[in-house]
RNA sequence: GGCCCCUUCGUCUAGCGGUUAGGACGCGGCCCUCUCACGGCUGAAGCACGGGUUCGAUUCCCGUAGGGGUCACCA
């Protein structure tokens, strides 16, 4: 079985890329018909807190990627001394003391002779005496995993094709810290092969770690997953080209933005797919890791906001009637959602429609309001009550055109642009749109028009 | 600086030696229409540059430029 892990580190708040992540790792999982994981990478315990745990598990909910599971590697680190005593025994792991400052000079050396800044191994050389004299010490090793640098690591990703890592341009990984905490790479295998991930979905920005990892994962005698390693995404601004900032859950509820939006545009965003209003059902069915192109791709908030409005230009009344206004009818939100860029803008539309409305209608069409209101009063009502009363007022004032509907629309909407007046009207109703336009034939200013 | 990757309309992409270089979003125009939006039709817009290879390069090779990533006792 399919099983994908997203795993983020709880240190901070999900952003574009790693929501993109997630949602990724989720697709490839529900097509599969597989299981999706939440791993919080919390092995730095002086960075991981509880509430960004919290805050990551609720974006998730928001997002609607529900996790099938959850695993902490905080809880899991008697499974990476395991790991580690057996790369020990095959000689894959060894003893290190070189102080940061120690290692930084090394670094700084290399550099200013034009040599990659790569790890010496000095600590290979190690003997047996040596480790007791630093024991005698009291200095603890860290631990490094020893690359295998014979041959460069190949494998077939599943967006970037055939890849290709040379451990001989690497250094060997710091695994463990002298104080006994664990660092990122190898209990990111151990979990995976613990839990069965089949499919490691990430960033661009880990495929050197793949390399390295890779190896991990055969010197545990396991079967490596399959890599998919996604684009980075940039913000908006070419020229300044940085990598994309804080942008997340947040940000996008308070801008309206529906989470079934953001699915749909980061599930085709950098694909050759239309980036077009989607159901999770057509997402996942249409889901194809071929589909994603290799370069960075620019993530720009304009275009989300676009495919949000026409996301809910499609919404049914069932699913958002929570967040209308009180009294909303299905018929009022039909009427007026292919007007609105957030859900949130239906509440003023509503009060169009029950109002009290300001006065805006322009005196000099006062005998015009006092004569569609004679009219309108005399014509039956009914749901075609638009352009019945209409074709009458055409007849009798031979207006027509702009100079016909427009006044109308003012004096019965308080706006001048908006939802069709022949599906408003029916719902704005007798008495009110009567008390409206004799509002409008007594006006003798005219107010702003929004 | 070393290594890896990328470069087709403004944006996301299709293309895998011979195409009128296709699509989507956005943009312009027209239609619909009282308005905005929706919808329909339609238009403008692209192979980074320089060398090769070839009868023929967007496509293959080399280089240049630009961009991204990575080289942590972060993840």
């Amino acid at each position: 079985m399919t099983i994908t892990r997203f795993a983020p580190s709880p240190t901070g708040s999900l952003h574009a890329g790693n929501i993109r992540t997630a949602l990724v790792n989720w697709l490839h999982a529900r097509r599969q018909g597989g299981r999706f994981l939440l791993r919080l990478d919390d092995t730095d315990l002086a960075r991981s807190t509880e509430e960004a745990a919290r805050g990551i598990r609720a974006d998730l909910a928001w997002l609607g990627l529900t996790p099938d599971a959850e695993v902490r590697q905080s809880d899991r680190f008697a499974l990476y001394e395991a790991a580690l005593a057996k790369l020990a025994a095959q000689g894959r792991a060894y003893r290190a003391y070189d102080t940061p400052e120690q290692l930084d000079l090394k670094r700084r050396v290399q550099a200013s002779r034009g040599l990659p800044p790569v790890y010496d191994r000095a600590a290979l050389g190690l003997t047996d005496a040596d480790h007791a004299r630093f024991a005698a010490r009291g200095v603890a090793p860290h631990w490094r995993f020893r690359l295998d640098t014979a041959a460069p690591v190949v494998w077939r990703d599943r967006v970037r094709g055939e890849c290709h890592v040379d451990p001989a341009s690497l250094s060997d990984p710091v695994v463990r810290r002298a104080d006994g905490s664990w660092l990122y790479m190898l209990p990111s295998v151990v979990d995976d092969i613990d839990r069965g991930v089949t499919t490691i979905v990430r960033g661009e920005d880990h495929v050197t770690n793949s390399g390295v990892q890779l190896q991990m994962f055969a010197a545990l005698d396991a079967q490596p997953p399959a890599l998919a390693h996604l684009p980075l995404l940039t913000g908006a601004d070419a020229a300044l080209s940085k990598r994309l900032g804080s942008a997340g859950v947040a940000e996008w509820r308070d801008a309206g933005i529906e989470p079934a939006a953001v699915r749909a545009f980061l599930a085709r965003l950098g694909t050759s797919a239309a980036v077009e209003p989607a159901d999770d059902a057509t997402l996942v069915a249409g889901f194809d890791f071929a589909a994603f192109g290799r370069s960075t791709v620019r993530f720009d908030p304009v275009e989300l906001a676009a495919l949000n409005a026409k996301t809910i230009h499609g919404l049914e009344f069932a699913t958002v009637a929570d967040r209308l206004p009180d009294g909303m009818t299905a018929a009022a939100w039909d009427a007026v959602r292919g007007n609105l860029s957030t859900v949130a803008e239906a509440d003023g539309w509503w009060r169009v429609i029950v109002g009290p409305l300001a006065e805006i209608a322009d005196p000099a069409d006062r005998d015009y309001f006092a004569a569609a209101a004679a009219l309108l009063a005399a014509t039956d009502w009914g749901s075609d009550i638009w352009p019945r009363w209409t074709a009458a007022l055409k007849a009798a004032s031979g207006r027509k055109g702009r100079a016909l509907f427009h006044p109308l629309r003012v004096a019965l909407t308080a706006r001048d642009t908006g939802p069709e007046m022949a599906a408003l009207l029916p719902l704005i109703g007798r008495d009110a749109a009567l008390a409206r336009l004799a509002a409008a034939a007594a006006a003798d200013y005219i107010s702003g028009v929004e």
